[in-house]
DNA sequence: TTGTAATTAGGACAATCGTCCTAATCCGTC
DNA sequence: GACGGATTAGGACGATTGTCCTAATTACAA
């Protein structure tokens, strides 16, 4: 798991600053005073800054394919498997709070750099997005399944904003509760009559 | 309406380029750029851009409270009040997409800078947490009125955030509905048996 | 018209940014 | 031990940042 490479450790060590303190605000000082590292050495590794932040966006996707991955082995049923994602919330609650959610705040942030990577960044949303449609659509939901990968895209982003902004960890629990609730809601209209989302 | 003093008229730009850019990204020469006024003048009238800062946040708190107070005016019902709030969603649609919503994309900018504003910046959601608060109350929701702003201000924020990184109007639109949608359902369980929120 | 305060323009400032260059060092191979 | 490529250290660079200082200009009162 311990990266060996100088390029892993600064990729690491990028994608923690990144998250804690935002891209633009991380400077190489930020970074290779965490890596122990001349700041010249840089550019053997990487031939710009922006070129370090796609070096994160593809850690960070590859991380959450492989965390995706885990939850369709663990979970035997796809309402398990949105359970799991809920649970990141609850998982990561002291980060949450602290620096809000990584992919939702550098997209937000890119967004308004106009940054040349914010594509290679939204591609993180995407990939939740269609993960869940498609356990949305196990679940029967196959005509709106990716309007309630949306919805519930949508609601895990509006809690980290919040839970951010409030240091509210219990507002967290509260909100991943209703949402755990409201899933399952969506799942018993399968058998029950057909409805709109509520 | 149009401001007369040089103040005013870098507080209002100083507002729009933060809203844009981001504050940090934001530099005196853009300001300057749109303001027309040369780079040493800012001093005069602010001991530093941390003290625009300050007076954007004043600006925006002042003009959201007046909205606030027109909502009260025209809405009859506390229904109507949250579906005004609702409604800025759709109002500001163009916005919203280009750039997010202006209090929560600054409030997690200044969480990751950890910027001494950020209570202050904070303050527009309690705004709005309070007045949702208030309008529930009257909906007869005294108990719980507050989990329900803190819900219906996180689903606002995430839909803002959603929509601006896949550049989705007609999203939305869609969860606009489902907000008016939930707050009827909520309305109604005051005189209906009392469930918890789904 | 004159004098005084308010306002502005423009440049200097130290610090920091991302970037680049070159010399030194490391390390495995012959 | 010597060679050669991979890796690193350290500083120089131009640009930009927020901040500050001072002289010039404006606007208003006497």
């Amino acid at each position: 798991m311990r990266e060996k490479t100088t390029r892993d450790h600064i990729v690491k060590a990028a994608d923690q600053l990144f998250y804690q303190q935002g891209f633009e605000h991380t400077s190489f000082a930020d970074i290779a005073g965490v890596v122990q590292i001349s700041r010249g050495n840089f550019y053997y590794h990487f031939k710009s800054k922006d070129e370090i932040l796609d070096a994160v966006i593809n850690v960070r996707l590859a991380d959450r394919q492989v965390m995706l991955k885990q939850w369709e082995v663990e979970g035997e049923t796809p309402l398990d498997r949105i359970y799991s994602f809920i649970h990141i919330l609850i998982k990561n609650q002291e980060k949450i709070i602290k620096f809000g959610c990584p992919i939702g705040t550098l997209s937000t942030e890119l967004s308004k750099l106009n940054h040349a990577s914010q594509n290679d960044a939204n591609k993180l949303f995407t990939l939740f997005r269609t993960w869940l449609c498609r356990q949305f659509t196990l679940l029967g939901r196959e005509t709106d399944a990716d309007d309630l990968a949306m919805h519930l895209l949508a609601r895990s982003q509006g809690v980290a904003t919040l839970a951010t902004a409030f240091r509210d960890g219990e507002f967290i629990k509260i909100e991943a509760q209703l949402m755990c609730d409201w899933v399952k809601s969506q799942a018993v209209e399968t058998t029950a009559a057909r409805r709109s989302i509520h």
